[in-house]
Parts: structure tokens; C-alpha cells; sequence
DNA sequence: TTTGCATTGTTATTAAATTAACAATGTTTA
DNA sequence: TAAACATTGTTAATTTAATAACAATGCAAA
């Protein structure tokens, strides 16, 4: 069995964050330093040293005893997991607000993961370019796909456009797309989906403010309570 | 024990789908649906039906027999369960590219979470309007948090200030951030924190691309391996 | 030099999340 | 009317993820 074919095994979990690792780890190195204590990087991620540990243990990568991990071997097997080796193109579709964040985001940031294209179907976007990234008509999204050997496919289009955008990739030979309307669409075994949920996060947090805030009026109550208890003695 | 203490015990992973839920109910409401069963639901947001009756077994909601779940029914329910009856108030600090998306977005979208208010520390942001919601020096962000009752921050500062941001934040009194920017940071127990990360899902759906890119190219091996064995006889 | 200590790496345990299994039930069909 | 069926609701089992526990190691201080 490969080393690689071990990383295919990895918890998703462990994808995640190591990806989360290689961001922090990339902001500590441009600060000078060489190496990095489990319980450091935990801190940054807000988990605990043992997930870390075992993280790394997961993919094989030891630190050295009381000084740490070395940060730029970290990073390289890091990428080594989760780049390709020959990076990976990827496609905007739908160039409004969001469209338009991410590419002036991502431009010019991941050497492995480069948006390569845009597609619209309005006739104002088609043909401009933002941020150096040309948009291209939709209807001619089989092309251009497979000329640019574009992989992934990212939907920002209206959400009532979703399915029909994620129709229109997949025909288009992608391999994997990731789904920012809130419309959640489907797609065939061997294409790898994943939907991202910004309201779901947001409303997670109001929820998680809201039993706060009915903890802390409760608790109140709670008090108000013990008083009147305490004072029928 | 009041009901709603019931739901402080819900599972993350729970309330992240009931949210998830909702939105689809919305969506079939619309199409003029009055019912529908847990495989819909599943299949719509790609899990099992099972985790569907199991997440609504325990807001306690029952559907009908081969019926399925009252639509309208279902959406109050969980709108008791996650929103908070008077609303909360949101601010996006840094109004940005990404945080002007943010506002387009939400704008007049969901009641009962408003985003209320915008920072930024340019002074050619500082006093316009991004769809009707004004922008504020963040040297004001104390007086307006408290002045507006606004209890959630989503932070779209360019990372190298996301962590000043929350420290301004917190002083402010806020309940809960949403830090969009890739640099984690720290609060104080007490204020609920979301780290959103989207890089970190592109380069998740990137390592599965891989690995099924690698997958294939093995799989093509492994059958000329076969071809030559077999013509070994 | 020795003792204590910080830190790693790994196994064991616990907790959280998902899935499976199946009884209950009322509807439809034969 | 009876049999088959679709669907819910719930408990049990399994899987996945996180945490705890602790041995090993070698540096630092005494
Ligand atoms: N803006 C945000 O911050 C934000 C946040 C979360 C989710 N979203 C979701 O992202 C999507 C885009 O949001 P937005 O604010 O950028 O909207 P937008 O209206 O600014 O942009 C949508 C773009 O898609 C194009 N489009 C429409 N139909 C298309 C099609 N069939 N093929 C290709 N392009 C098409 C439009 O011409 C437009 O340029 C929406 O589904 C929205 O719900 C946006
Ligand atoms: N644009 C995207 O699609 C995208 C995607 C993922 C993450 N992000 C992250 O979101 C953040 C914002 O991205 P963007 O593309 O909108 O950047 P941007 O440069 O367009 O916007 C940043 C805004 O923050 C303001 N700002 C700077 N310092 C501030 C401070 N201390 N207080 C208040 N405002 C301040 C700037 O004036 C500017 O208006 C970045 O951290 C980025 O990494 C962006």
C-alpha cells in the first residue's frame, strides 16, 4: 500500500483541519519562527493539543521532542496530502457580488488551486474580465471547461439557477463543485459535492446567542427565587 | 423543565440541519406543498431519512402517517426553536467586497435576523450607505452596538486586523462573532464563536477530486496489471 | 549527576453522530 | 375483508470523532 493510499483513510474531520493547520502554520513561518509546540497551534485553532498530536500522528509527521514541529516540513506534507501536484483549475459560475468576491479573494493566493474562469449568462459580464479573470457565456461552458482542464466548479448564480448550473457542470465533465446558493442541488456518484451554507452559520450562532441570553435572564429568575426562599426563614 | 430547555441540549450537527430544514420548507411552500414525508426532506439536503425523523423526534414534532410532515407546521416549529422572538440585530465590520455581498444578501431576507449596521475604517466608506445600511467608523463601533442592541458580529476585515476586530467587538459587549476572515481569533467564554473558513472547504473538495483522480489512475493500472497476468496463461 | 519537567506519541476510553432495525399504524389494493 | 405496503417513531447498534491517560524521552535546573 502507498503512503498515499493511508491519506485516503484520513477522518474528513482531519482534512479539514489540516488545511486549518497549514493557514496557521504559513502566518507563523512569514513571523520567523521555525517550530511550533502542539499547544500552540491548538490555540490558534481553538482545540485541544491531543487533536493536534494525534492529527500528525494520523499522517505520519513527528515533531522533536521539547522543541516542537518544524513548520516549513509541516507544510510541505501538508500539501504534499491535499495539493496535487499539478494544481487544480477551477470556475466561478454566476460573477455577481459573491462571484466577484471570491475571485478578487483567491486571486493570486494558492499556486495548487487557481480560478481560471468565469461563466454568466448575462451579456454585461460576458466578455469583461475581473481581476484579470476572463467571463465566459455559460452556453459554452463544455468547452471551455475541458480546454482549460478546469476540475472544480464553484455556484454563486442566483439559488434558483443552482440546479440547472450544477446540471451543466456536470455534463461538463467536473469533478467536484462546491455550492454556495443556499438551494441545495444534486449530482451524480463520482462527483464530489459539497454545499456551503452561510445562513446555517449565522443562524447557528443566533441560536446559540439566544440560549444564552435565556440562561442568563433564567439565572436571574433563579436568584430572585433563591431570595425570596431565603427570606422565609 | 420549560420545553425550550430541552432544546439547549439538541446536537450541533441538529441544529445546523434544522436550519437547513427551514429553508428547504420555505422553498416547498412555495411550490404550493402543503406535506412531506422524511425521504424528501433527506434527499433534498443528501442524508437519510432516518436522521431527518430522528432530528424532528427530538424538537418532539410528529407527522402524519403516510402523510408526512406539515410544512407550515414544521417551519414555526423550528422558528420557535432557533429564532429568538424579538430578532437580533447583526454588524459586518469591514465593508469589503465580501462584506458588501454580505449585506446584498441578507438584505430583507430573514426577519428575525437583521444586519443593522456596518464599520470600517476607510474614510471613503465611513458615512455611505451599502443597500440601505449605514456605515460607521469603527472608532463609534462601542456607542452603536450598544445604541442599536445589536448582539452578533461578522467580521470581513482584512485578516491581519480579525483579531483586533473581535477584541472591539467583545469590548462592546457583542454575544456572538462570525469571523469570516481565514485568521482565527480568541474571545472571552461567554461570547459564541464561529470560525467560517471557506477556504478550507475548496481545499477539502479539491483533496476528494484528488484522491478520486488517483483512485481512477489506479484503478487503470491495476486493470493492465490484470490484462497481463491473464495473458500470462 | 540526578531530579523534575515539558513535550511528544500512542493506546484506551468516552462522547457524539449516524445508521440500522423494527414495531406500530393506518391506507390501499386485491 | 384481508394482505401488502408505506411511512412514522423509537430503541439499539455501529461508526466516527474527541478526550483522557500515560509511557517515553531528553532538556534544564538543582
Ligand atoms: N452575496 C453573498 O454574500 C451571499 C452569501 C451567501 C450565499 N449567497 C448566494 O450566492 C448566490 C449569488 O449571490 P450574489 O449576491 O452574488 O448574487 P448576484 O445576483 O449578485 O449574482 C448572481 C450572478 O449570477 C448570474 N447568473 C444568473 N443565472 C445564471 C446562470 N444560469 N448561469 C450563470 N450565471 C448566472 C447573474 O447574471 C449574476 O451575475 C446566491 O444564490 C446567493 O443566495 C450569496
Ligand atoms: N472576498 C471573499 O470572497 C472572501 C472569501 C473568504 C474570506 N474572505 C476574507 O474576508 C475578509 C475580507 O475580504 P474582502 O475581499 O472583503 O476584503 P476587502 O479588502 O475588500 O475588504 C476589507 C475591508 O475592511 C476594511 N477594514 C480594514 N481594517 C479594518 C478595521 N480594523 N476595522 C474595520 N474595517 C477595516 C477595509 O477598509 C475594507 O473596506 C478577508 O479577511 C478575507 O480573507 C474573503
Amino acid at each position: 500500500m502507498k503512503a498515499r493510499d493511508t491519506f485516503k483513510q484520513l477522518p474528513h474531520k482531519t482534512i479539514e483541519r489540516l488545511s486549518q493547520y497549514r493557514r496557521a502554520l504559513l502566518i507563523c513561518l512569514e513571523n520567523n519562527k521555525d517550530h511550533i509546540f502542539s499547544h500552540e497551534i491548538a490555540k490558534i485553532q481553538h482545540i485541544t493539543p491531543v487533536q493536534v498530536r494525534r492529527d500528525l500522528m494520523l499522517i505520519g509527521y513527528s515533531g522533536t521532542l521539547r522543541k516542537g514541529y518544524n513548520i516549513q516540513e509541516l507544510i510541505d506534507l501538508i500539501a504534499d496530502i491535499i495539493d496535487s501536484d499539478e494544481g487544480i483549475n477551477v470556475a466561478i459560475v454566476g460573477m455577481g457580488n459573491l462571484g466577484r468576491a471570491l475571485i478578487n479573494y483567491f486571486s493570486g493566493k494558492r499556486h495548487k488551486l487557481s480560478i481560471v474562469a468565469g461563466f454568466d449568462i448575462n451579456p454585461d459580464k460576458i466578455g469583461k474580465k475581473v481581476n484579470g479573470i476572463s467571463c465566459y457565456d455559460s452556453k459554452s461552458m463544455g468547452e471551455i471547461i475541458k480546454e482549460k482542464n478546469i476540475e472544480i466548479g464553484i455556484i454563486t448564480t442566483p439559488s434558483s439557477h443552482s440546479m440547472t448550473t450544477a446540471n451543466q457542470l456536470v455534463e461538463a465533465g467536473i469533478k467536484g463543485i462546491l455550492n454556495y446558493t443556499p438551494k441545495p442541488v444534486n449530482v451524480p456518484d463520482g462527483v464530489y459535492l459539497e454545499e456551503y451554507d452561510m445562513i446555517t452559520t449565522l443562524e447557528k450562532v443566533a441560536f446559540y446567542v439566544k440560549m444564552e441570553n435565556e440562561r442568563a435572564a433564567d439565572s436571574v429568575v433563579t436568584r430572585q427565587d433563591q431570595g425570596t426562599a431565603a427570606s422565609d426563614f
